[in-house]
DNA sequence: ACTTCGCTCAAACGTTCGTTTGAATCTTAA
DNA sequence: TTAAGATTCAAACGAACGTTTGAGCGAAGT
């Protein structure tokens, strides 16, 4: 209906009703008549300006995450710089690198609460070209936060603290794009909340800001939870309570 | 080339494939043809013995969820039986909850790690039939174990606690399905648990016995983390650090 | 005025998808 | 032996997929 082509040119367009698809149906199952559709632009369109469909979602990603990691960067340099040498506090470093994620959810013009689920989803599919896409995107990122967990934690084993960051990395991702099916299991989801349900919403703003005060004291003690007893056990071994 | 059709019929070949395709490939990535093909089965049986592709999943997941979660609830009113009225300790909970589902993962006859992979990237997957055809299977076994979380930590705000078992839900999803993704990121996976590599090999078995080595206190760490200061805040307050 | 270039358009390309069909084949029991 | 039922089979169905094509359009440069 309203015809206003001036901010928003075929190219943003595309872009940004890609993302919101994807994020609702999958890569797979959003068509390119699904996207040139809703976009209403012509079905050449994203071939002509993208190349494939592939080519699409790596610029729906490279957009965000080239934002999103560099900011993660200068925060990690900013802390680094205050502490003039000194090793880190986990919070510091957990604030740097989810809150800076976290905080994109509040801002519509970053993609918001959208974005956020639809690469919180995207991290699980399986296709090679997304998981190689993601290896060249985050490789850097992972590698400064990983050096400065490792000195922040001495003590702590490094391979375990990898493995923490995976779990850490898994619980922000279902929090917020495995709502829509946790919600439905649990009875409790994102919706809650916010005042206004659906993505997009001007409830966003509130949600990822309350989600990030939940998520953050869950990750933290998990972080710094005690150790294993043993790294090595022999056999069996299956006592229930500690 | 091996011709042993004797334990192995038509109906549970398919599952079987379907199960591991499905699992590398994702839901909609992966056709009938390229199931029946690997099982060596018509293209017609499948529809002929499940009905459709969506049965098919679903089928796939019920031979194993019906026996998880009834196998969850036995454990939870073991406990409950010991405990005889009085509140569980959290660690037992999630090693009711958790450690029934990675035992899954050594036990090749109950589908091995293929199935907890497939579990864990499924649960994302945006499509409507799945969301509800969970929602269904995980019903009674949420509300018993919310209900006995509840109990455990009678101090905790129950919305908090909920929201603690969709991060743990993510950890540990993310830790068995989101290992392609993160191990390419993080340079550290599921492979660095065990001599060998690849699914469904021996390796499952220990590789699954030290996940859960590595989870659990982390699970538990997060359960138990302290609670944010103060559950409404008025507007920005950004400070990093505690 | 004319050419050039970036972009849009309708139409079609060949392929693959999930599903259906009806005959052929196997199994079982009277 | 024969009839009935269950299962497998090759073949085809219509629909939807991602991509390509070549003509057409409007603004910019000379």
């Amino acid at each position: 209906m309203s015809d206003q082509k001036t901010s928003h040119d075929t190219r943003d367009r595309i872009l940004d009703i890609a993302e919101r698809l994807f994020m609702e149906n999958g890569y797979e199952a959003t068509s390119m008549r699904m996207i040139t559709g809703a976009a209403e632009v012509n079905l050449a369109a994203v071939n002509y300006h993208f190349g494939s469909k592939e080519a699409l979602l790596r610029e729906v990603f490279r957009r965000r995450l080239s934002w999103l990691n560099r900011e993660r960067l200068q925060a990690l340099d900013r802390l680094e710089g205050q502490a003039g040498g000194a090793p880190l506090k986990p919070s510091q470093i957990l604030e740097a690198f989810f809150g800076t994620l976290l905080r994109m959810g509040e801002d519509e013009a970053l993609g918001g609460m959208t974005f956020l689920r639809l690469l919180g989803r995207t991290l699980t599919d399986p296709a090679e070209f997304i998981r190689n896409f993601f290896a060249g995107e985050y490789a850097e990122v992972i590698d400064r936060y990983k050096l400065a967990l490792f000195r922040a934690l001495p003590d702590v084993p490094k391979a375990e603290i990898v493995w923490r960051l995976h779990f850490m990395l898994g619980a922000m991702s279902y929090a917020i794009a495995g709502t829509d099916v946790l919600q439905v299991v649990t009875g409790c989801g994102l919706g809650d909340l916010a005042g206004e349900s659906g993505s997009g919403g001007p409830g966003d703003l509130v949600v990822a800001r309350r989600l990030a005060q939940r998520l953050m004291p869950f990750l933290l003690g998990g972080l710094r939870a005690p150790l294993p007893q043993s790294i090595e056990l022999p056999s069996q071994q299956q006592e229930p309570s500690r």
